[in-house]
DNA sequence: GATGATCTATAGCCTATGCTATATTTAAAT
DNA sequence: ATTTAAATATAGCATAGGCTATAGATCATC
């Protein structure tokens, strides 16, 4: 392997952890609105497990990067591109909890890594998986 | 699950995000070391494809957190902690690469993928990835 | 409708991680 | 031994993502 080479997959790695966080965002305030018809910024934050400024400015974040919308003292909403996103996550989340029980993680250490893991796999491993659990 | 245990998981993983690019550091030292005896700031700069400045200062962590020691316009060393820490991420990223292998991914997506999810694996799954490999 | 509780926004602070520009030191070449 | 080149350190800047403290808005209750 080159140094470029090296170099590139680091900063691939990098550049999937920039957006786990928004991912994690966007997943979670689906969820919400799916289970309580609404994201508000204390439940958002209360389910990350940070402070409410910090979930504030998280969704600032994702209001300029166009995944979500808000208005001052109401909740937070998705946009059509923040929803299609959630979704896709959320189906990769699925994947890859199967995918460590498939091969021996046990389900509760299967959810835990997942958290982490399901934003460094790519839409090709993201294949081999489902193949793999659908036995081809 | 719970809102807390959400918020444990979160958490988790933002746990490990901040400890992976120590982990990747410290592993690609000790490869120059092995390699060619030393570890200049240079080449660590050009294998992590960042510039020098930002390697400096990631090494100065590294010396603050016990993991590194050097010398100002020489190489730098490994604590024995940090040559633990070293061998255990190349072997766990060893492992990851052959199973993401062994469930179908090309060798090359596994490579780089691998670089990201190594840092999310717990050694419960590094262990349940283990005994699949040996077709227990 | 006032009032107290709750929720949200804002200000201000910190560390990590990136960058460029430039000073300083070491190494190489003449 | 100079001079030049290369490596390293340092200064200064930016953004992301944490935090606490507090101001301001909304909601619920009486
Ligand atoms: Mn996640
Ligand atoms: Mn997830
Ligand atoms: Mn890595
Ligand atoms: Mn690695």
């Amino acid at each position: 392997m080159t140094e470029v080479e090296q170099a590139d997959r680091f900063a691939r790695a990098r550049e999937a952890q920039s957006v786990a966080l928004i991912e994690d965002y966007v997943e979670m305030i689906g969820d919400l609105i799916a289970e309580l018809g609404e994201a508000r910024v204390a439940d958002i934050a209360e389910r990350m497990g940070v402070a409410q400024p910090t979930a504030t400015k998280a969704i600032a974040r994702l209001k300029r990067d166009g995944f979500a919308t808000s208005r001052p003292y109401r909740g937070v909403f998705l946009t059509e591109e923040g929803a299609e996103l959630a979704e896709r996550v959320r189906a990769r989340h699925r994947t890859v909890v199967a995918l460590l029980v498939a091969v021996g993680v046990p389900e509760e250490i299967a959810e835990l890594d997942a958290e982490g893991i399901e934003h460094h796999v790519s839409e090709q491993s993201l294949k081999a998986f489902e193949d793999f659990l659908q036995g081809k």
